[in-house]
DNA sequence: CTACAGCATCAAGAATCCGTCAAGGAACGA
DNA sequence: TCGTTCCTTGACGGATTCTTGATGCTGTAG
């Protein structure tokens, strides 16, 4: 299920929208001003987020600037104002998109899936084989030899990540940011502890791995 | 510079379009029609696609189909049509944008620059062949004659900074801002012993290296 | 021929990083 | 409510990496 991001202060709008995004099978969360934003968007880990640049606190420019300071999610921009420097300003300190008011439900709707789409294929292949493990990143399931691993959800979002990029180094940073979010980027021993985790579960002989590959210094890579 | 495919039957609107945008240093490509659209797509490889819909041969949304069989290439709508229903056609059968006549030329370079951020980190050539040696920037990984080799954080950083720059006299004063900071510019002998571990691994005759050359007096250079 | 400067090499102690274990606490479902 | 699962946190030994100083090499100038 697609997690959204909702930011709107206005509590009509913001209800209505929510109600008709989860009648699509959307999961909404629902922000009311620019502060709750950063932080749910750090906690709740949103696949899209739909951002009214009218907040009551801090500027919705500032709001894009400071998400696209640490994620790449798509951020769809709602606004009032028609004015052309806005919208040029939003779209230049890194939104996706711009939907200016007053839109039709339809139209946030294809926007929507237009985002969404994007960040789908980011690997084409959903289903991993490295040796005897198969990863199937769209049913998020892992097999061993065939036979069906049971990850707990951080974990998983862990080895997903690593797996997206296979073959190519993930710093311990972005690793940090990925799973725990931007606060955590300093917390190194979670690694460790989930890294070891991991390879109690995955790998033949955990003592030396041959598929969650430890960079000394840098981060850790998945090998296939 | 970025390539644009741009599709306007008006050829006052194409004039006035194409001129602005060579003006920002785009490298535009004018189709007049669907079929010239469909045509010029696959031979010039323009980055992005920036389609009126309203042409005289085909429909701009059969147009946009074909092109989403083969490519992901971004696509930004222009129409004078203001209804929902194209809007949400146009994105549902794969474009990525849509803009309404009449529109600020500033709103659509802001949506170029957006689809262009998008599309940007696939297109970096991350991998430097040197001999028998493969640098893979983007990966973090380094080969001699497909044999993976291992190097300290503190080693691949220096590597790649030489590596970026490969061809050219890096000073060791550079190298040492980048690699340890500002308050080492001076600490000239660690170069001397990471260069000695860098060719050791690097290098098939250490001794008088190929690759990682000494400038004497100056610092040092990467050749391929 | 000798002195010297600049660079290469080597080795060893210091600092940092990694894997592992275990325990306490939070969240969740029955 | 209770029990289970999952997440967080701290500690520790061992391995890796960084730093530092000493020593060797090479070409140039006097």
């Amino acid at each position: 299920m697609t997690r959204v991001l909702l930011v709107e202060d206005d509590p009509a709008l913001a209800r209505a929208l929510a109600l008709t995004l989860r009648s699509r099978r959307y999961d909404v969360t629902v922000a009311r001003d620019g502060g709750a934003a950063l932080r749910d968007a750090s906690s709740a880990r949103p696949d899209v987020v739909v951002l009214d640049l009218g907040l009551p606190d801090v500027d919705g420019i500032e709001v894009i600037r400071s998400l696209r300071t640490w994620t790449q999610m798509p951020i769809i921009v709602l606004s009032a104002r028609d004015g052309q420097r806005s919208k040029v300003a939003a779209l230049d300190v890194g939104a996706d998109d711009y939907v200016s008011k007053p839109f039709g439900i339809e139209e946030l709707l294809a926007r929507l899936r237009a985002a969404t789409r994007r960040i789908a294929p980011e690997n084409g292949e959903s289903v991993v084989i490295a040796g005897d493990l198969v990863i199937d990143l769209a049913a998020a399931r892992v097999s061993r030899s065939h036979v069906n691993i049971r990850l707990t959800p951080t974990e998983w979002h862990l080895l997903e990540v690593m797996v997206r990029r296979r073959g190519t180094l993930v710093t311990r940073a972005d690793l940090l940011r990925e799973v725990w979010g931007p606060a955590y980027e300093k917390q190194t021993n979670y690694l460790r502890v989930y890294l070891a985790q991991l390879r109690r579960k995955l790998e033949a002989d955990p003592s030396s791995p041959r598929h969650l590959i430890t960079e000394a210094g840098l981060g850790y890579r998945f090998e296939a």
